[in-house]
DNA sequence: TTCTTCATGTAATTAGTTACATGATTGA
DNA sequence: TCAATCATGTAACTAATTACATGAAGAA
């Protein structure tokens, strides 16, 4: 009856921290925010309570420690959540994941006015800045030698380039619709389609399909 | 007492598709599949329970009709939801939110083997072909004049070439991660960093400063 | 001494998912 | 007439979010 908390990639991404080195929850939440959060985005909260699920587990152990005069407690992998967790990377692991209101904005445009779509193609180009100022230093950090865990940085890299090929795609992007949306008349159930992008698009899905078709017999049946 | 359910970009969603015509839930179900599913991924089942929350707050409503001898319920936007919706799209709307479990399996490379981490970037790009290919019908519909709503192409193509820029960049960092990893050792502990990488994005992080701080007094404040 | 930030949580609520169920229609 | 799939949901569950609360440490 007493159920088994399930082990969420959540989890596994919590194990994960803990399997580079040992930390407070606050110091897990510290590391989900600087570095994980832009992949693997969860609340504050949640983060303070999927260590105990670990240690309920048996994935993870808790010591008590004091820092002056308050309590904390440290938080490490033991043998199992290691085993547990090197499982977990060799399975197949889910592709990525989009949520864009913004973009639910754009589709319904007609809704409202190039004005409208214009503000919130500029908000996309801001989120971009944003995000590329705010995990910035990390870069930085490393190419100056001083990062935290140097050790990983090879694939860190890899990782930090497809962020940062993200942010960097979204910008172009907008500033690119922002030009297209600039030509519009104000009425905007009167704008004539530019078919160059379909064009492009229906290039790159015939690129695709030959190329699966080449392979299409090394490949396992699509599931 | 009675709380009344939120509105949330989930119900917008759903309403907006009223706005462009009366659907019953499983037409609902299947233009969440075709379109919007890519940038806002909702179970099928909220999808049929959405339009009821809409009726309750009189912002669609629900007429009984039969198909043969089977009943249906078609929906359709009152001039409340219309009016709400307005006021929506020009709100400031989120940024694009991601979530990449395979991503997390490569932060975490060191817990496993090249081939493992070989094995994720193959299936990323998988995850690539497999989107490019499922959506591809709709920019040729489109281009060949078939599509089911040509007045609303003009938008409707900034929506795609999001969808597209994002599947190919997926692809293209794929492949280009593939590369690196397939020149590490196999004990990944003793690969060497390409620190190239660091230096492009530092350089972007730079280009986007300079441009933040020339326009910093024309935007607000950073909240 | 007071304010702010650091640090550590809990409680309440909900949006969303997974799993199940089933009649109607259509094609072989 | 049988199987497949189209179409329409409901029920149970839970992962996750939002909001609240608060003591300790360090700065001014």
């Amino acid at each position: 009856m007493s159920s088994t908390p399930s082990v969420t990639t959540t989890s596994y991404a919590i194990l994960g921290l803990l399997a580079v080195q040992p930390f407070t929850t606050y110091e897990l939440a510290q590391q989900m925010d600087r570095a994980l959060g832009s992949f693997w985005p969860r609340a504050r909260s949640k983060i303070y309570e999927e260590p105990k699920k670990l240690v309920a587990l048996g994935l993870a152990r808790a010591s008590a420690e004091t820092v002056g005069k308050r309590p904390r407690t440290v938080y490490s992998i033991t043998a199992r959540g290691r085993r547990a967790l090197e499982a977990w990377v060799s399975e197949p692991g889910a592709g990525p994941s989009l949520e864009f209101e913004q973009l639910v904005q754009i589709f319904f445009a007609e809704l409202g006015s190039k004005a409208n779509v214009l503000a919130t193609l500029e908000a996309a180009r801001r989120w971009s800045d944003d995000e590329t100022l705010a995990t910035g230093h990390i870069a930085r950090e490393y190419r100056d030698g001083h990062g935290t865990f140097p050790k990983r940085l090879p694939w860190l890299i890899l990782v930090g380039q497809f962020l940062d090929d993200f942010v960097a795609m979204v910008h172009d992007w907008a500033a690119w619709a922002s030009d297209v949306v600039a030509e519009w008349p104000d009425d905007l159930t009167a704008a004539t389609p530019d078919l160059a992008p379909l064009e492009r698009q229906a290039e790159r899905v015939e690129q695709v399909a030959r190329r699966s078709r080449t392979v299409a017999t090394s490949r396992p049946i699509h599931e």
